[in-house]
DNA sequence: GAGAAATAGTTGGATATCCGACTATCGGAT
DNA sequence: ATCCGATAGTCGGATATCCAACTATTTCTC
């Protein structure tokens, strides 16, 4: 699972064929392509972590977020916000938290188009030893260390402002 | 599609609620959310500009593998490893592009198992008018100097050389 | 107040991805 | 030569995600 069985580097190897083209931007190319391999082998590892709760990333960071809320409960409308995601996909997770006995749904008595999601005490169970797990792989990280990962984090800032995502100084 | 409308830094936020929590691995929990997120935003550009010549990332990736090769053609199984999916992603992808007539699939003679991709002249058309859709946008990194880029990609190397990747010097 | 505009959530449809299982074929070992 | 493990591709099933469209409410506007 970790090795890839090649022996070339796949990224090198495409930014040469592309130059070879006549390629413009193959820095934006090559970081784009990079970013995407990375995010696959780190979700890969948080995934495989996660299924022996069988939970997948999704699951549980909308199991996390609501253990932020108070009284454990939030609208669906506000965790796909949270969560930056559409809000069929917050139907679709919560389907799947509810159908395993993790999230209740209610009805807002204060809205009553709105549904609240609540954390059940299985999902908190569940959630908190997901939890565990995740820490002792270092979220997928590997074994790169706090300065590396303080570096990545820091410049692909720059990405998520350019998307107008907020960014508060550290 | 750019701006989130939240007022706050959704991952500075999750770095406080989980510290308050006793978190071990902040910087790990950190890096991966920032990760995904500015995955989540370059794929979603890249995705939207292809969407006008009804591509996908994975299937402009598909079409780019099968043009750098002999004759543009491909085993599905050397395709599955260049991409680094699972075989029945390969067999997925193949199959739309091939109903949309930009692939042809044929027999590989030297070996009745395997089943050969080829690109088509439409298919070559297609992936060079979205090749130029791409650079425009600059791979979905938008404003982001050059300099900044190489950093990005530079760094995210520890990642992919932590899962066995080969990384060859530039 | 009444109608229009906005919001909350769901459903249906599409794509991408993985896994397990299955068929067909190749190739090596005895 | 034959048998068995490895390989190529596909199919069915599951999840995640988006979009368009639809219902039910709420809220804003005149």
């Amino acid at each position: 699972m970790s090795s890839t069985g090649n022996d070339l580097d796949l990224i090198a190897e495409t930014r040469r064929n592309w130059t070879e083209r006549g390629l413009r931007e193959a820095d934006a190319m090559v970081t784009a392509t990079s970013l995407a391999r990375s995010h696959q082998i780190v979700l890969g590892r948080v995934n495989q972590a996660l299924s022996e709760h069988n939970l997948t990333f999704s699951r549980y960071e909308a199991l996390a977020l609501l253990s932020f809320a108070r009284k454990e409960s939030m609208g669906m409308a506000r965790m796909g916000e949270r969560l930056q995601v559409h809000p069929t996909s917050v139907t679709s997770t919560i389907d799947r938290l509810e159908r395993d006995g993790l999230v209740t749904r209610s009805p807002n008595p204060d809205d009553r188009r709105a549904t609240l999601a609540t954390l059940t005490s299985t999902g908190r169970e569940v959630l908190d030893k997901a939890t565990a797990s995740l820490e002792a792989i270092r979220w997928g990280m590997g074994e790169i260390g706090d300065n590396h990962l303080q570096t990545i984090a820091a410049d692909l800032i720059h990405i998520r402002e350019s998307a107008g995502d907020t960014i508060n100084p550290t």
